[in-house]
DNA sequence: GCACGTATGTTTGTCGACAATCAGATCGTC
DNA sequence: GACGATCTGATTGTCGACAAACATACGTGC
């Protein structure tokens, strides 16, 4: 169980309440309880299945199916189904349903391309306006539980822990933006794994751009950071679409059995 | 009426058929009809309607009043409202309905930083990878269009040129999930326009700034292209959040009466 | 006069049902 | 035997309806 699906929820609440008034300004004594909406749960859940690889890239899925897994409705799924829709990781055809997306090569390039964009500009924001030794801490947290993930050759436990170290990286930077964002790149990077890397394959050089990374931000070395953030988009582009045959694109390997857990709801 | 919308269904349209297997390779002797769904046709107007500032910053939504003025259900609504959601332009708190978002000093900070993030990297990318020539024609294009708008002092159509421009410009990078974010950040930058900058002021100097960035793409510079983004960048942020008095945040003044238009549904 | 509790109207959240459409299977014809 | 037409089953798209919850207005007690 990783971390992200709980930063995703965060990323897509409300950002403020719906009236903009401040009426006396009382120093936040207590912050808004959360309260997430149906569709906002079905999401979430939606979104860990992809990720995951329960819900296999390619697969098409029946609407009445999901919900019936998730004890919802139809309505509310077809709503969150519309959100990830949106998000680019489903995909629906008309009267053929939804489906999640698959990857090609050229897809592999663009996200790489986008984060690049998105984890770049954190970085420089992080640097010039930012609080680099808070990030530090965090960065150096995940690295650790990388890095003792690599040593027990635990590839799942790796990408999760590279995930989240991407993720907190940008949200060092404190752009609700780029945050969400990245979040949604993210599962797609976890998505071209699935569709190309049908291996897992353990890199073990991947854990030390890492730790470049954290050296440059706790030195404030802004052109090492970056010149370290492209070579690790590069080697990781490289790393996808290379060794890859041409044939093999869309071998749904990694498709855990494991099914949907149902939601959560209020007992009815 | 402005093109932003059908660059925006373009963007949201699957990048391809639900089959990834390209049978024959018959050298796309036919591209694929478009056939968009009703949540597709509700989704734009509905952006068009934020874009337009027919539904103003802040406003709170019914869904009745607006699957009514649509020719629509709740349901279809309620779904496209969800995409709209996941987007950042509406927000949805529970039990109270849908409103479109309203845009703080914080956020247009955010926005410009999350731009200038994207139309970096589309820049660079043009310049090394893409074909500079047609995107100085292309550019060139909206640009004589923006400067004529500015001579009649037509504010409007300046600013419905200026984002098609900024649009254009990362388009030609020829990046799918650049081109989709950056849509969606040129309506929120609309919505600071509104939530901010009521006047609607126009700015003689702003297309100056595009000439620049055209005449750097068609010469080739990349570190004078990149830093003259970085200055329209920080102009537009200076612009939209110095002059502004502190309490007059969310006025909704550019609400104009015009409703929203029915859908074009087949006749049922 | 102010605060609290209560009642009511409106809106959202959710569900079930129906019709239109498509994919696959079956059958017939050349 | 292969190709085409037809049929059928299943799934999606859309709608209406119901119940729960909230906001507002009203009334009562101190």
């Amino acid at each position: 169980m990783t971390d992200l699906t709980e930063v995703h929820i965060v990323a897509n609440t409300p950002r403020r309440p719906i009236r903009t008034v401040t009426p006396l300004k009382p120093a936040r004594a207590l912050t808004p309880v959360p309260r997430e909406s149906t569709v906002d749960l079905i999401t979430a859940r939606l979104r860990q299945g992809i990720f995951e690889g329960t819900l296999a890239a390619g697969s098409p899925l029946g609407e009445a199916e999901l919900a019936d897994q998730l004890g919802v409705s139809r309505g509310p799924l077809r709503e969150a189904a519309q959100r990830l829709v949106q998000e680019g990781l489903l995909t629906t055809t008309r009267r053929r349903g939804l489906a999640v997306v698959t990857m090609a090569r050229d897809d592999v390039a663009d996200v790489y391309l986008a984060r690049r964009a998105v984890e770049r500009t954190a970085c420089q924001h992080l640097l010039r306006t930012g609080d680099p030794a808070r990030a530090v801490k965090a960065l150096t947290r995940v690295h650790q539980r990388m890095t003792r993930a690599s040593r027990r050759r635990d590839a799942h436990a790796v990408g999760d822990a590279d995930i989240e170290f991407h993720q907190a990286l940008v949200d060092a930077a404190h752009s609700p933006r780029l945050s969400r964002i990245m979040s949604t790149l993210l599962i797609e990077t976890r998505l071209c794994t699935y569709s190309l890397d049908r291996m897992f394959r353990v890199r073990a050089d991947m854990p030390d751009s890492h730790g470049e990374i954290i050296e440059a931000v706790r030195v404030g070395d802004e052109p090492g950071l970056l010149s370290v953030i492209d070579r690790h988009m590069a080697d990781a582009v490289e790393r996808l679409t290379a060794p890859t045959e041409v044939g093999t694109i869309a071998d749904p390997a990694p498709a855990r059995p494991r099914p949907l857990d149902r939601l959560d709801l209020p007992a009815d």
